[in-house]
DNA sequence: TAATGGCATGAAGTAGAAAACATGTCTTTT
DNA sequence: AAAAGACATGTTTTCTACTTCATGCCATTA
């Protein structure tokens, strides 16, 4: 459904969600480490993050990245919406050039149905409802790590 | 969501439901023409599809292809299966290598019910709803092309 | 103010999907 | 039996997403 890019920023995202605060940048070694990004990838995609305002950066040392907004703010379709763009909820499910009700193809009207529901699940959920679940044990970062993440 | 191999694939087979026949072959310049494919690469496509059985092709004049069985016994995921394989049904919304209830990214529940809707779509409709669909006008097999089309 | 640890930037390399090309083989028609 | 029209097969080329490499720049710290 999304690119690699657009995987490995929604990961990125919520893990700098986590892991930083107001006083506290968490630098790319780190991130790319413990999601298992190539590291240089993962910087240009970051560096795109920072050029569209959500996440700051700061060099030297102790620099890294952070949220540039509190995480309630930040809902997982302002990530899509930068690195792959907001059509990919408007593409046809079978490859039609064009979709909308007017030319519908001969699944239009389901699949842009649910193809809104994820939509909907993007627009919703908001970095801080993800870092909750993840604080709570309800759900991961990524697979090797653990979920108890000290406040 | 799909690859474009899986979305030609898909149209492909729609438009030979529709215009093929018991006695009617349909020749691959036409499908690529009408459907605006790349002909040599639709030519390996459809060459899958006859090995997996959902299509049979006949060589020489008059030669061409037509669907293996009845129309209302083909559905669109053994196409997508053919082609791109089930799993894409399986895949992490934000690209997690795993994929259940036993180790759940901050979106799983909500997504991989969703995901689960469209393989249903795919499940339930077969090429001939969709091709009584065309004919009744209410959806179209390509942009170009007329809905009106004689039985 | 020099050293160090970080991000920023641009160029180059890789792999796989997508597309194009060339040739072979079969089947109908004449 | 020959010609022509179609699919079958394998190779090559192109394109793009992905990854890596090399270098520059900036801010903290000693
Ligand atoms: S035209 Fe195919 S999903 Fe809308
Ligand atoms: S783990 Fe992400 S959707 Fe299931």
């Amino acid at each position: 459904m999304f690119s690699t890019s657009c995987h490995y920023a929604l990961q990125a995202m919520i893990y700098i969600a986590l892991r930083s605060g107001k006083d506290k940048n968490v630098d790319l070694a780190s991130i790319a480490e413990e999601l298992d990004i190539p590291k240089h990838f993962l910087s240009k995609i970051l560096q795109l993050l920072v050029k569209n305002k959500l996440l700051l950066s700061m060099k030297g040392p102790t620099g890294g990245f952070k949220l540039s907004m509190p995480a309630s703010r930040i809902n997982l379709i302002k990530v899509v919406e930068v690195i792959d763009g907001l059509d990919v909820f408007n593409r046809c499910g079978i490859g039609f050039k064009q979709c909308d009700d007017s030319s519908p193809c001969p699944i239009h009207f389901e699949f842009s149905q649910v193809r809104q529901q994820v939509e909907e699940i993007f627009e919703t959920k908001t970095l801080e409802q993800l870092t909750t679940d993840i604080e709570d044990g309800n759900s991961l970062v990524s697979l090797g790590l653990s979920t108890k993440i000290k406040k």
